[in-house]
DNA sequence: CTGTTAGCGCTTTCAT
DNA sequence: ATGAAAGCGCTAACAG
């Protein structure tokens, strides 16, 4: 069933259902009517693609993201997902696993459907953007990266001040008394090395001037986390904070101390980051730093539907995470 | 840039381009390399909306779910995703928020665009399915459900033994001599019924026939488990095991536990149900109910295939779920 | 092996 | 206020 046959049915041209459907001025309110009941009754949808032929449109985005399954990313791309639903759009999801083969071939497809704008959700995408290939499928689209800086014609940024976010939790250790710190890093994406900088220029400000000497390099999980502690409970280093980069890390962390027999907080303080779920199953309840994954999606969607729609300009813009109070400080 | 101009550059007519593009037998090598050449160095995508025109196929299928968020629909959604990407396909994402009005936009508007499936993932969908809006908007598209039973012609589904998973538990701990147990229970989902009658039944099978009276509900929440421990415990019932349908909620049920002196498992078991990340942070690691989200996502997406591409005729299937002991039984 | 041509279902001038 | 007609970019007969 297409225009025509509601079109004949209705007893007029295509060009009067395509004007009734589309809730155009210029028609008489009986031909209107009839037309409306035709449609009604035939519970009519027209073609999408057939419109998008004609309009250069289909009013879909695509949201490209590691792992759908890490709740950060989750909560980001489902701020994104109900935003675009809310104006109108539809988005295509797409788990790159941080792989640049997989980002080209989704980047590829979603051209070819013609999107009307991607938004890159993670700070992998920092890196990848960086090469010839991924820049050249991202030059006729609009792009947003949600938590990292592009360098692109067409694109907006969403940052999060990393860096800050981990200072904090830094400082507020050390105002309680905790002042024998070790951070927990993971992975080597650029969000994890800003994390880490923040660590380190924080130890800095209360004079610890070989703050490299204090990172310890693991993997983001429970078993990462417990494993760093074990080891530096082996080697006897002396320590009163644990700061994480991820609060998986951290849960880790606490079960590790726990097991032990040293007491969080009393003995030992500990905190996480990203303000996920896991934070408040850790028992004790874990310090983490909320990193805003909600308003990061708020402002991309913001940003890439003020740079399809060419309406006004808004720029790139930078979030300040917050630190949130749990008892394992 | 379309097929024209590239046909144009090449000096061969738009047949021949399409040839080439789609990899079709019947064309000169030389011809081919030549053509190749102009579209590689125009860094050449097609349209695939002009290709869907024609073909009336995108290559798309439509998840609709509750809320990716939640980490077992994010677990399913990621699955079906990866599975349906490697076989040529892309995924629209849909959050319903479990509510008719959204439902019924969401499969309005990917009607419109012509999806070539649906998958629907989370039992609410059996309660929406049966309203006539929603029935007649499944009546042209291959549907699949995960986790409930559809009755639709086009349509399969993928079932999770839920009872039998919480009789599991209960059966696991009657035998280390727990029994006096309660069951905490969530929402009204058809699910959150069966679990709930797992739960009845396995009691009934120890000679308990008042099951029902040892039901709470509860809030899908650590506040709702721990809730509803704290008001067991005010009310100086007698027990000795927790069964929670989420492990959310038994998180909370060991909270309050803890809190109140009580020691896990040594004085009270708990029992959990997803085997999320939330079991694994749990301290003590909960015992709970692997539902195999992995492999109802598998079987969905083999399902919708089969449907999409009438090829061989799979047919509806449940799965059972596995338990997974931890430290809290 | 290659080119010509007729659609796919819609929007959008341009007439009337 | 309505209709006729020209595309949008591609695929798939059909003809050569």
């Amino acid at each position: 069933m297409n225009i025509y046959d509601i079109a004949k049915e209705a007893g007029v041209s295509i060009s009067t259902v395509s004007r009734v459907m589309n809730k155009k001025e210029n028609v008489n309110p009986a031909t209107r009517k009839k037309v409306e009941e035709i449609l009604e009754k035939n519970n009519y949808t027209p073609s999408a693609i057939a419109r998008g032929m004609v309009s250069k449109t289909m009013k879909t985005v695509a949201i490209l993201t590691v792992d759908i399954r890490v709740p950060h990313y989750s909560r980001t791309a489902y701020t994104i997902e109900r935003e675009f639903s809310r104006r109108g759009y539809e988005v295509l999801l797409c788990n790159t696993g941080g792989e640049l083969s997989e980002t080209v071939k989704y980047l590829r497809t979603v051209q070819e459907k013609k999107v009307d704008g991607i938004v890159l959700v993670g700070s992998v995408f920092n890196t990848l953007c960086k090469k010839e290939e991924i820049g050249k499928l991202l030059k006729n689209t609009p792009v947003v990266l949600a938590n990292g800086k592009l360098e692109l014609p067409n694109s907006y940024s969403v940052l999060v001040d990393d860096r800050y976010g981990v200072a904090m939790a830094v400082n507020h250790l050390m105002q309680r008394g905790y002042d024998k710190l070790f951070y927990l890093k993971d992975m080597d994406t650029v969000s994890a090395r800003f994390k880490c900088e923040g660590f380190i220029q924080a130890l800095q400000s209360y004079g610890i001037h070989n703050g490299k000497g204090y990172v310890i390099e693991t993997e983001r999980s429970i078993e990462g986390g417990m494993r760093a502690v074990n080891q530096l409970l082996l080697d006897k280093k002396e320590f009163t904070g644990i700061v994480c980069g991820e609060d998986l890390t951290a849960v880790g962390a606490v079960k590790a101390l726990l097991h032990a027999g040293l007491r969080v907080p009393e003995d030992v303080a500990v905190t996480g980051y990203n303000n996920s779920d896991y934070a408040a199953i850790c028992e004790p309840e874990l310090t983490t730093v909320d990193n805003k994954p909600e308003m990061v999606a708020m402002m991309s969607v913001q940003l890439l539907t003020s740079l399809i729609e060419k309406t006004e300009a808004y720029s790139s813009c930078t979030i300040q995470p917050e630190l949130v109070k749990g008892r394992t400080t």
